[in-house]
DNA sequence: TAACACCGGTACGGTAGCGTTTCGATGGAG
DNA sequence: CTCCATCGAAACGCTACCGTACCGGTGTTA
């Protein structure tokens, strides 16, 4: 019985190569530079071999993305604040270490003039936010925070900061900005301050 | 006497045109489009009069979108709560109705290759937060709000929210977020709840 | 090992932007 | 009215990317 999957071992391989280079030239040069000649270059492959499986560089950008999401194990301490501070630290640390937010930047711009880009982009924030409305949901089934939070609210205040020092107000993260804000924000749906 | 500063009448005239050329290229096409070549085209002017007034597309571009900035007033309602939330209700129709959010979208993503572009965003976002800065300060002064209060992370906390709802989680913005938001930042601040 | 699907390399004509130059028109200043 | 800086238009050679096509080599599969 034949197999009608694409096969594994060969064709995923150049694949594989083609989308880690899409990311570099994207990360490098930006929107402008995120050509099907440029990725081909980086990836020493043929565009033919590009075409045969993106027919577009956007479809190609779609996918590349879609590759770089890689989930925070949810931690568990004990105390919210403390869990969620290591996700944020986390996240800052992402922010401030790796070339994921120049990706972030290019990205953002694509998806407002293409709607599959911003589909995704959607899809990919909602996976990032999940381990931190996790553990917002199990301090308030365990009693730790009110019930009446909105926890999707929190969660838009708890990280939302993060992506506007970085991107719009473009000043580096002040050392302290994770724990003022998690003080700040948890400090009204806490239990034990009603 | 001579004067030395450049003629306004003439040179004025074609200089906006090319602004205004420029951001509309940038709202329709974003920086792939963003050339020397189709500003000119758009602005019904010639290349040579772009390359005389801006040596590169980047600086172009940072003198145009230092040309989009108009600050919001500063109201004074009596509460707090009621002059924030006209700002954000003023930004988010702002977000929902106008071109700028494109355009600030390909703008951030041009200010993280651009140093220059960087510096001019920093600035235009310090610019428009001051009227939230100014009502939130005037709202300390008045003994409405605790003094201890960090400003700075306040005004943090209430505008961040709009900027991750459209760019980041690319979701159009709840009709209730703008009160949710001031309730939720602005409750733990007032002197009256202490 | 033989057949085959996939791959990298190369070349193609066509289009578009680059940065510069030249020219004639135009409109404001003295 | 005259002068002259500025402007729009056009053309220049150059480079880069587009999308497609064909080739010979190579790893996988039967």
């Amino acid at each position: 019985m034949p197999d009608f999957r694409e096969p594994i071992s060969r064709g995923a391989g150049a694949r594989q190569r083609v989308l880690q280079a899409a990311l570099q030239v994207l990360h490098d040069d930006g929107p402008p530079g995120f050509t099907m000649e440029a990725v081909a270059r980086r990836a020493g492959a043929s565009k033919a071999t590009l075409y045969r499986h993106w027919s577009t560089s956007g479809a190609l950008m779609v996918d590349a993305m879609d590759a770089t999401f890689q989930p925070f194990p949810v931690p568990d301490t004990g105390r919210v604040e403390t869990d969620v501070a290591q996700l944020l630290n986390a996240f800052v640390a992402v922010l401030e270490h790796t070339p994921f937010p120049r990706l972030l930047a290019a990205f953002m711009d694509a998806a407002e003039r293409d709607p599959a880009l911003a589909e995704l982009h959607a899809d990919l924030t909602r996976r990032r936010r999940e381990p931190v409305l996790a553990v917002l949901t199990r301090a308030r089934d365990r009693g730790q925070l009110s019930a009446e939070l909105d926890l999707e609210l929190v969660t838009d205040l708890l990280t939302a900061p993060f992506f506007y020092h970085r991107f719009v107000a473009h000043r580096p993260i002040p050392p302290g900005l994770v724990d003022h804000v998690i003080a700040h924000v948890l400090a009204t749906g806490h239990k034990s301050a009603e």
